[in-house]
DNA sequence: TGTTGCCATGAAAGCGGTTTCTCCTTATTG
DNA sequence: CAATAAGGAGAAACCGCTTTCATGGCAACA
């Protein structure tokens, strides 16, 4: 963004290239073998501002034809050096850079992945997005965003915005779209799919492990005396709040503790389930020492509701959060809960995605949920 | 994404269409004027399967030229009803999407919007960026993203990038580009800032005044009887940062409070500022009953330091925080904050730079900053 | 009835690249 | 030394769509 004058590439620099002599009167094109300098002239100055230099203005500075251009551009067959030097520096020079448009038009391939996101403030989810625009940064391609909200019709509609711009890959992101659907889809297109679990999608699909997750979490409790852990439920439907269910009963079984349908609330991902869960509980009158809570939001909102009812957190009743977003650190006290590596899963997607869209043989990293122990869990008495 | 048969449209149901004859023996075409069924034929369906159905496609089935089909499409000219309708049924039973890339590549409109980003998880960005995605969804617009990461090259090379992209129109959020640069940018590109407060971009940035904001939490604070009122400070270079400081000076010079010095605490926007300006304070002894944090992180990181210490919030000393997270609420106790609108501004950026693209004359929507009363502020006795 | 002029529409020329095809040079081989 | 292979580079076709240009038909006007 400096002002661009003659001689001087786009950094000010001086630059030297191949005069190029096109159609001479010998009828072949001939370059002098000795260097100098060629002012810009008007018209190239004009093109270069207006942002709308072309393969062909890079071509007659060149002395060169756009196919051999295009060659150097895309190194797709050898070129001579000289040729492929007095190139460079016309493409330096003029500033050139290549019109997506008609590469992706001419070419097949957009240099795009389409990102179908839920979002609405799910830490987690946010998370996984800046990992896949992390992970695609400096790639070549760029991320295109479309967001679903978790409505189905809406999601289907992205993707075929997405696919409709011709993206060469798709990073989904949760969602709620039938098997069918993706199978289908994902045979026009390399799709990744992150945070959920498909049958069929082993090396497609980055998640972790919800019931291991649930179970690990709810096993800390129980191994700091806990038997009367109160389990709030993310959503009846989503996937990831069965999982963890699944997780806490298994605990609970192979502890000889049996399920107490009182302590299950059923709730949502929202901060609002805690509170209303915590007073629920409390309703009833039913024994609690601990809350395993859907997420971390509903986790603070059960931690806030205890501490207006004037139930002290740890020493009366533990509580573990799901996804240790940043704020669970700085809760009071510091809420335990159990980490999902969101942004690297979303790393992990993008670097996945390139090597399917490849054709390499690729490996999805093994990411795995661990658990962040902090202060809100206490042995009991 | 159902299956295709003959004679149904994308979701299933039975059309009808024109049966367009194109060149037959008369030289001239010609439609039958009742409405019968076409089959779809196998190349079509081979097509459809392949996402590649072409205006040709549709002008064949027509039974017209790719220049009228075109003309429907854009609505640029008129075009006989009879023949309209034709079109609009062969688009619909073929699933026709037209080519984006085709399509910006001849009409130099690429539907697309660059979206710059610096995020790297802050609350704040986050939350306008899902602002931006909300506001062109539907809008036939496709936001691209870069993320600047606060690094002036990053951000320049981000910005490149997507020019490069030759998106329609630019939404910046946040960032240090130097104006200068981002003047001679937004001379090629209509450009929308978010976030920042920019000489001479006075209709095309969306901000919240900070200094107002600091002037009017400061205010709280005094209003509380505080007179010891401490203020973690965000990035020293960053334009966020220096207006809530000035804001603070202003309340704190009406009330006719002398500012002293050690209550300033020179720290960032992350948590761990909030904390070692705690820590520092304590340190050095200076006395003081509230803290003006630079944003809520930073007001989190303080709470918990202060608890550690066993110093009470509020009873002992009171907090504001910065930009009214969703977690604020959620605190022990729910912290007081001065909520930014971060959602509504990126919808306003998103709405704002499509008036701008269209040329019509736009007007900033007035998003003041609120302060969120809560429980984290005390009055002193 | 012979002009004028507007409408609707098809043909064709780009848009800026990639890729195939062809041809001309050189190096390799018997 | 003739014959063949290989390498380098230009011409031209093509990607799917928009837009200009040209034209034929038809209503309006004198």
């Amino acid at each position: 963004m400096k002002a661009v004058s003659p001689y001087c590439g786009p950094d000010g620099e001086i630059l030297t290239i191949w005069l190029g002599l096109a159609n001479n009167q010998f009828g072949r094109q001939r370059k002098r073998h000795e260097k100098i300098l060629v002012p810009i002239s008007p018209t190239e100055t004009a093109k270069m501002h207006s942002n709308s230099v072309t393969i062909n203005d890079i071509a007659d500075r060149a002395g060169v034809s756009k196919s051999t251009v295009s060659r150097v551009l895309n190194s797709s067959s050898p070129v001579h050096e000289d040729k492929r030097k007095a190139v460079m520096e016309a493409m330096k020079t003029l500033g050139y850079q290549p019109n997506v448009f008609a590469r992706s038009l001419a070419g097949g391939r957009s240099m795009t992945v389409g990102v179908s996101t839920q979002s609405v403030g799910s830490p987690f989810y946010d998370a996984v997005a800046q990992g896949v625009i992390n992970g695609f940064a400096g790639t070549g391609y760029s991320p295109l965003f479309g967001n679903g909200q978790w409505q189905r019709d809406l999601q289907r509609e992205v993707i075929r915005t997405l696919i409709g711009r011709r993206v060469d890959g798709l990073v989904l992101i949760g969602g709620n779209v039938e098997l069918e659907d993706l199978n289908e889809l994902s045979q026009k297109t390399p799709t990744i799919m992150v945070g959920r679990q498909l049958p069929g999608w082993e090396g497609r699909s980055i998640f972790i492990d919800n019931v291991d997750a649930g179970r690990v979490a709810t096993k800390h409790l129980i191994e700091h005396g806990h038997r009367d852990i109160a389990i709030f439920k993310g959503n009846i439907d989503h996937p990831d709040a069965i999982g963890r269910y699944e997780g806490y009963c298994m605990a609970l079984e192979k502890a000889g503790i049996a399920l107490n349908p009182e302590l299950v609330y059923q709730g949502d991902f929202h901060s609002q389930s805690g509170v209303l869960g915590v007073e629920q509980l409390l309703a009833k009158g039913t024994h609690f020492t601990a809350i395993f809570a859907a997420n971390d939001m509903v986790a603070f909102g059960a931690r806030l509701a205890l501490s207006r009812r004037g139930i002290r957190v740890p020493e009366e009743v533990s509580i573990v959060g799901f996804d240790d977003q940043p704020e669970a650190a700085l809760m009071t006290p510091p809420i335990t809960s159990m980490r999902q590596p969101g942004f690297e899963m979303g790393e992990a997607a993008a670097s996945t995605l390139m090597g399917l869209m490849r054709d390499e043989s690729i490996e999805i990293p093994h990411l795995p949920a661990e658990l962040k122990i902090r202060e809100s869990v206490a042995r009991i008495r």
